[in-house]
DNA sequence: AATCAATTTAAACAAACGTTTAATTTAAAC
DNA sequence: GTTTAAATTAAACGTTTGTTTAAATTGATT
């Protein structure tokens, strides 16, 4: 797929939209007025809202696979390569953040108005890259053998998107995240937690 | 507030179409349909499609706070304790599931359209509770001191709701989650995986 | 049986929705 | 300078949106 730069900014703009209103809450005329465009030029590239939304979300999800399986390759301990592991999620995911809200929001309902296999497929790849590299630290006694592989992934991934979507509630607390501040507050503070979670999970003996 | 049963049949098929299609994917004439009432009773209950969303809101959030409250103050070490809050939190969170999406969606915008105050004082109220209790089994050497008491609360419910976001992911390789399965997998062993994480996190020393 | 407020209805309202049309402009190729 | 395809436009399309209206119905009170 080739996207030149007007679509490329149509995305873009779509993007925030939809992250700030959702799919339904955002009109075209609203894409078209912020992009400064006119309303026709989505239809005319994209075809409809919905592929419009179909282009984004395949457009956004890049592959965590060969970043995660370099860090595994690499030098390093399994807590090492752990610690690695859960800044690289993240970093990607708070990079993703508004595409993943929308996913959420869509891919969870019974009947998605979009095609979601891709994201499917590669979530799946990535899960079982992250469930090989658990099972060979079993394997040398580093890791517990009592933990539930499949659910490290939604305890890394829901602690961020938790934060996120609660971040009026935390930001009082830590008298912070104007917008900078929950940058630097998640690959600091929150990155640390996870790391130490998911460290302390996997060398946990009841 | 006070509401008659057809008032409160309305919400209940409101909350499931709004949790199906969210808020501005579901149309009054869609709710009054499924609910087999005229669209003008909507406006004459509760006066406008925003304000029944508030209503249906302040409805259905009830407080953790006595719960947990019982669980702190009954027999029991630190770690039983902890299996306790944990397995109630995710049990109430599940049973709330559905309107907590669309408050996630609606709160984490930046102008949402209707008021949360009431959600958000709710949720500090239940934070301050839990952080006295942990900082209690600190004190008593129970619980290591170098954890970000904070985060705790966004690592339970986040497993949690990213595991219902992507509950599509992982039915797969689970073979499961027609419907009741879930339940079931979600009072089990995502239960008892939680349990094991914050167990683990606060016993973990580096 | 009459009264009266609460409930319920069908119909209409203007506004906004996604999409299409047909005409115009642009810019590169010949 | 003419041709040609791509890009862009304003206007209109038929639906659907949330809300209001004014009339009809209900069911208990007098």
């Amino acid at each position: 797929m080739e996207l030149n730069e007007k679509q490329k900014h149509i995305l873009k703009i779509s993007e925030e939209l939809f992250a700030k209103n959702g799919f339904d809450g955002t009109s075209v005329r609203m894409i078209a007025k912020t992009a400064g465009i006119n309303i026709a030029m989505i239809s005319y590239y994209f075809g409809s809202k919905e592929k419009l939304l179909e282009t984004l979300v395949s457009y956004r999800i890049l592959n965590f696979k060969i970043e995660i399986d370099q860090i595994i390759q690499e030098e390093g301990t399994f807590m090492e390569k752990i610690d690695a592991i859960v800044a690289v999620i993240i970093k990607r995911i708070h990079n993703g953040r508004r595409i993943q809200k929308l996913i959420h929001f869509e891919f969870s309902r019974e009947n998605p108005k979009i095609d979601f296999s891709k994201y499917l497929r590669e979530k799946q790849e990535n899960l079982e890259t992250f469930k090989k590299f658990i099972q060979a630290g079993q394997k040398e006694s580093v890791f517990s053998k009592n933990v539930n592989i499949e659910l490290i992934i939604p305890t890394i991934l829901g602690s961020y998107f938790n934060l996120y979507y609660n971040k009026k509630i935390y930001s009082k607390a830590h008298e912070l995240f104007q917008e900078n501040d929950f940058d630097e507050f998640v690959t600091t503070t929150l990155t640390q937690h996870v790391q130490r979670t998911i460290k302390a999970l996997l060398t946990y003996e009841d």
